[in-house]
DNA sequence: TATGAATGAGACTTCATTCAT
DNA sequence: GATGAATGAAGTCTCATTCAT
């Protein structure tokens, strides 16, 4: 997103990082209590000059949602497409969920805590996204009911579950810490799916059985990680 | 927290509505957006006369936590040390925080997510009470694999499974929606347990017995409701 | 146009003796370049006092624009359906706008030159005000040609003089100073006529025929003041 | 007044087209309300090579204002001397008045609106020009007082009437508009001398007797047009 | 010549808080 | 008990200007 025409080579850089520094100024302190004096002092860089960067505050914040939500909604998308079973599909959409969470974890805070400061277009742009993503796992779940991978649940409380168990994890996980996405994504799976699932459905082998299609695959999935190969 | 010493009668009573109407608005635009002037508009009051009751902003989001962390952890110990199974006190618990977020939706919104507003002593003592809190779940769980009940887990990793699953309800949960406090911990426990249990635990009568025992009780719990008696 | 409810009896006062001091600055250094800080100078108000009585700077632009609009306009609109010949009505009307002029030099300094600070609405309103009273006057220019008191003019070409003339007078006329709008009135009318007026149209006695006129009347005309009786 | 010794030979050239484009804006927006930046997007120049050419922003408003008030003094000190009777010279005056308004109307709405951003020096050698210029207007009126064509006026007065009739139409004329100074000028004088003319002087050959003059003349009176020659 | 980056003062405005009445 | 008025710090943002490159 290149601002007014005639910056130098050196503007876009420059941009990202002070992304960066507020991002996780806000994370630490909360959007509407960070000031653009503490931005400067963090950036090094005066007033001014800051808003030479940002355009404004809010700017600042739509950036950051963005940084979450376009790469998760990208390999979203491209992992409900897939032509594998559904089950198999929502493990793989747990862990870009979670990589895509501790990659950015105060990114990640702002997106989840300051997003009622965004206001007019830039608020509804934003719960359109949020719906989006929900829908997918949704209609994940769905499909494995139909399958008869799930028992019939309501498909609602489905979901809810499952993003009460993703959601929530930036609330305690720390950068560098003792889990990383797919330690997380194959405990919540397994609980979540030993609860969702059919008596009839075996879940022993899904850990098998993502190792083997990614492997298998040719081009890796943008956002999920593939198992290292040997 | 009474403040100046000689308060006529109407006092208390004011001050909660205030309290009430403040945790509506803190709610909804968050606390650091909420100028004291809209409080005054809400309650009806003047600047003076708020601060007559209040004593200061600060205060109002201190007491908005406490309604919400006080009872919980009455409740919650209570449970805790209850005599009868782990799984059982997990259910029960679960229960009461369940209803404890639906009691006050807008209060655990505030509690959520401006805690960071909180500065000193006042955010010290926040912390302790949520580490009880978590602490208090863990010992649990841990008490169910020790009685092998559950499997041999991370005790931390379950523990925020748990956590996670109730505490990101608030985020979509509506006052006098569709789900009740008993519907949502079932399921959310029917969850948990299936992930958690030992092959050998059986789960199914779960329910029978919580009924069973809470009707047995001459004692209610506090802030866990009891079946209705026929 | 009281503002938000809950003032007290001196609100309304303080905020007209604001608006005045306002007025007088803004005619010194323009509206632009004039502070908040400079008026809370000169009001004796801190910054923040000053927002309790004015809301914001423009709408200070605003109360100054419509103290010099409306009592014109209404003067203007009463004098125009006078049922009197139109050279008459013309010379009142030449009159009660000097009046105007001259009452409030300093805010019509401002209304001449600041008003495209004016944004939105209320500079649609502004302009629609403007144009009715560039109408009212043409009106009775074509009323004059059509009695025959004055030549077949280009209606706007002798609208366009008469403003012209009347107009610039805030220019240079001073509080205080040698000329009073009657005087002033008595000359430009004067000369206008003059060069405007049929050759049998007979201009020597106007003054005393709007002496009459306004003896006669038991009521007097807003914004026009009536001469001195014996 | 050419800036830092050692300019290439564009450099004249390209800052006359700034001022162009800046006296465009400002009168547009108003001096006060218009940023550097914004002349910059104008002009299709960075912040600092403006700066290389106009030197200061007040700077831009000096050129503005001697490009007015430069030729009109010129002119109109010339017309002033000239050896033929007052009303004709007033006559002549009035059209160049009125030649220069027309030929620079956006530098005529900012040398109207913006000289009080002047300071000092800048600001008191414009009222001195301003002052000449009204004295050579009051004096060709009080020779014509003199020798008989008009009446005796307050000098002041019919000075004021003569500015307020010409000043104010750079408020309403528009750029290729449907007037042009040599109609408005025979308007505006008709009307003038009709109403300070002594009954005895007649003026309905005041156009024939300046034709006459300019046709006789053998260098032209710059900035005044000569009617073509057949 | 020309640029983009940087500055720092100052612009308007909001806000929690106090206090005389 | 309650009010409206006042404060002053801090908030976001704009702007004329400078300067290394």
């Amino acid at each position: 997103m290149p601002r007014p025409p005639g910056h130098g080579p050196g503007y876009e850089i420059k941009r990202q990082e002070i992304i960066d520094t507020s991002a996780a100024l806000f994370a630490k302190k909360g959007y509407a209590s960070t000031g653009i004096a503490e931005l400067g002092t963090a950036t090094g860089l005066a007033r001014g000059a800051l808003y030479y960067y940002i355009g404004s505050k809010e700017n600042l914040l739509v950036e950051i949602q963005n940084r979450v939500m376009r790469p998760l909604l990208v390999s979203v998308r491209r992992i409900a497409a897939l032509d594998v079973d559904p089950v198999l599909r929502l493990r793989m959409l747990s862990q870009t969920l979670l990589e895509n969470i501790l990659a950015r974890l105060d990114h990640v805070w702002v997106y989840e805590h300051d997003y009622r400061s965004l206001k007019g277009a830039n608020r509804t742009r934003l719960l359109r996204q949020r719906r989006e993503f929900e829908s997918l796992v949704e209609e994940l779940l769905v499909e494995a009911m139909d399958d008869g991978s799930f028992r019939k649940l309501d498909p609602r409380l489905a979901t809810l579950q499952f993003l009460n168990m993703h959601n929530h994890t930036y609330q305690w996980v720390k950068p560098g810490g003792d889990w990383d996405a797919e330690t997380l994504s194959r405990e919540y799976c397994a609980t979540l799916i030993s609860g969702f699932r059919n008596p009839t459905y075996h879940v022993d082998d899904l850990e098998d059985r993502m190792r083997e299609y990614l492997a298998q695959r040719q081009t890796p999935i943008p956002g999920l990680t593939s198992p290292a190969k040997k």
